[in-house]
DNA sequence: GTTGAGCGTT
């Protein structure tokens, strides 16, 4: 049951499903639609019953229609107190969402890179061979690399990388299928902002949120010779839909490049401020293994002045 | 009428 009438689901068709916890057991989806869709387009809201006695179970899912809505509601949402108990708001693992993001995973229909890089690692599709993180607006010239990515371990980690500096509180990596990679940024010290990106292999659904400081918004097309592009985000969300390597650039700059399988359209971007990621992954861009120095080192990307 | 970790409607 729905609060939006129908029962049974609605279309979940690109929807972003939050789960909520602790509600009391006797909040509604009418007691929760104003206070969700204060943050975005709220497309469908359901409580779990017991199938017996009727009585709510205590949490709920609320759908949102854009990502970084979602996002937003749950850096406002998780954790306020609604009907006397403090509600976790975060983003539904399993279910609808969760199958449709399994689907169409490049990783078996790319003939590309199969039979090679076999004897490091046979699930891997791509690898992350660097991690750049540039903080352009806070510290202009100020170029930070990780050079070498750490394998978290384990096929779920396959390829996935890990990047440790020193004057950010710290990366951690998380939810992340063979093959591709799975980047958890958390900045607090001097972006304070955190990431969060969750990809599944080839299909690469990614979600990266990113607390800016400020976000001058820029959107940039896709550049010559790049089939694909990417994404970020104002603050919050970023989905990448098949997405295997990604840029992400300040203000300043933008842009990217990324090989994906999918046309552009089916990418949503919006822009960072503030810093820039840069993953590379060695079988779109093997000649940039390795190298280091300022971003505008590296040919493969273009920069966008502003 | 109570309860309190969790991941969905047929």
């Amino acid at each position: 049951m729905s609060h939006f009438g129908r029962s049974g689901p609605p279309d979940i068709s690109d929807t972003y499903s939050l789960l909520i916890l602790n509600i009391s057991f006797r909040t509604t989806a009418d007691d929760l639609f104003p206070l969700f869709d204060k943050y975005g387009k709220v497309v469908d809201i359901f409580i779990p019953k017991d199938r017996r006695t009727g009585d709510s179970r205590g949490f709920a899912f609320v759908r949102y229609k854009y990502a970084d809505e979602a996002q937003k509601a749950v850096d406002r949402l998780d954790g306020r107190e609604v009907d006397g108990r403090e509600i976790t708001v975060q983003f539904a693992k399993y279910g609808p969402n969760a199958e449709r993001i399994h689907r169409g995973r490049i990783i078996e229909k790319s003939p590309r890179s199969r039979g090679r890089s076999r004897s490091r690692s046979p699930s891997r599709r791509s690898q992350v061979i660097g991690l750049e993180i540039v903080l352009n607006i806070i510290t202009p010239d100020t170029v930070m690399i990780i050079t070498t990515t750490g394998i978290i371990g384990g096929e779920v980690a396959a390829g996935a990388g890990i990047g440790t500096i020193d004057t950010m509180a710290g990366n951690e990596a998380i939810a992340i299928e063979a093959g591709v990679v799975a980047i958890v940024q958390t900045m607090t010290e001097l972006v304070a902002g955190d990431a969060m990106m969750t990809m599944s292999d080839g299909a690469g659904v990614a979600l990266l949120k990113v607390v800016v400081l400020e976000g001058v918004c820029h959107l940039v097309g896709p550049l010559p010779g790049v089939e694909a592009l990417i994404a970020a985000v104002d603050h919050q969300v970023v989905v990448f839909h098949q997405t295997v390597a990604i840029l992400i650039l300040g203000a300043f700059h933008l842009v990217v490049l990324i090989r994906s399988d999918r046309p552009s359209h089916e990418l949503e971007f919006k822009l960072i401020s503030s810093f820039a990621i840069l993953m590379l992954f060695s079988d779109i861009f093997p000649s940039s293994f390795g190298r280091t120095g300022s971003l505008h080192d590296f040919s493969i990307i273009s920069m966008t002045g502003l």
